[in-house]
DNA sequence: CGCTGACTTGACCAGTGTCAATAAAGGTGG
DNA sequence: CCACCTTTATTGACACTGGTCAAGTCAGCG
């Protein structure tokens, strides 16, 4: 994006953080628009006896919202003290309209959810307990070795790789599916076959890639 | 749309038919552009031991394929025979250019599919057996209460109302992780229950559609 | 009218969920 | 900096849902 598109963008915006643990929007309630600047946000939807799926994990330089409903269709939650960068609706949809390369951006974004969202159907409905766990851990260590260095070629990880967890089991089992417990005795398992060490909860040492890519399907 | 458009679109689209179980785009291929015109088609993503996950089941008017991605995400397959009205790609992209409105419908597509994606994740993470197949049957009822009527309010549907179920049980399990077993227990468990009728394998009449709305919670 | 694929039903069992008890981490205030 | 308390995580025993395997039935179609 030029730079007038990003200052008349940054006209709109304004920071706002929210502590641990707080809902940003409601599902069904007005969409809020932002960007994250910093800490890790969940989008969930909820069944009525208080059943939940989480649908989407987001960390930094993620968009939230859609731009282009007026509600939101999921409920997002801070995991961590996060820092939004939210726009204004109207000035927001000023800048969409005008700049093509802006919305074209916007759509993009919404593919890639979609996307992502379909292959988290197919772990859903088709996995089991530890390809989803092992599933998870490679997805994460992908997305966090991309972020650290943009130079290295994409979605490789190394043995030997840390990964830090940004979620808790709780939050890992509504994502994945499965309960706690569950959750806790995959990881179990493939820290006793030495595929990963767990340092502590939120800390994981990738062993050996090939085998938890094995364990993934 | 307004007349010049369409038929600017029109110069665009070519007519195509396919037999029933045709595979249309295989995942990862170049996509196609078109909208069901008659017929079933199911959108599904593959693990590499054969394992299936049914993504999106496509009704007539629905509209395949994503105009900002070359490569489709998933593999289209026919379920019954199926007419297609298919857009050069190029002829496609000039109309959608040009075409504020017609941007705008492409994107609330996408954005609608994002929905449904993550109301089945919720589905598929969440809910029990019987409650998908309950979920199914209702979310199958009130879409075509809508295609029969557009006069009458939307997603009513009421008791006795007459279903036609356009897949197979294979398929349905597909779409709702489980196996053809369940699901067909689940289904003769509703039946038994006077939830339902099975007037034949493909043919329901639902006796009670609010026990059968608890029953998909 | 018979054949083939789709569907149903039963018996059995494995994988997860449930319940319960500990253990470890993390945060707070002294 | 340490002790306490709360939350989070692990582990075990057990139950149960849903998957697997195997017959058998039905429906649609040539």
């Amino acid at each position: 994006m030029s730079p007038d598109e990003l200052w008349e963008l940054n006209s709109a915006a304004r920071h706002k953080t929210y502590p641990a643990g707080q809902t940003i929007v409601t599902q069904g309630e007005p969409n809020v628009l932002a960007n994250i600047v910093t800490g890790i946000v969940v989008e969930k939807k909820g069944l009525a006896d208080g059943r939940e799926q989480i649908v989407s994990l987001l960390f930094p330089s993620d968009f939230l919202g859609n731009a282009y409903r007026r509600d939101a269709d999921a409920t997002a939650q801070t995991v961590s003290p996060v820092t939004l960068c939210t726009f204004e609706r109207s000035g927001f949809e000023d800048v969409v309209r005008s700049h093509s390369a802006f919305r074209q951006a916007l759509f993009d974004h919404a593919v890639a959810e979609l996307d992502q969202a379909r292959e988290w159907m197919l772990l859903l409905g088709q996995m089991r307990a530890g390809e989803r766990v092992a599933t998870f851990l490679m997805r994460l260590a992908r997305r966090q070795s991309d972020a650290g260095c943009s130079h290295m070629p994409r979605d490789v990880v190394s043995d030997g790789a840390m990964l830090r967890i940004p979620i808790t089991r709780g939050q890992m089992a509504a994502f994945l599916g499965l309960t706690v417990e569950t959750v806790s005795r995959k990881l179990g398992a493939l820290r006793d076959a030495g595929v990963i060490d767990l340092l502590g909860p939120r800390t994981v040492r990738i062993n050996n890639v090939e085998r938890l890519l094995a364990e993934s399907l």
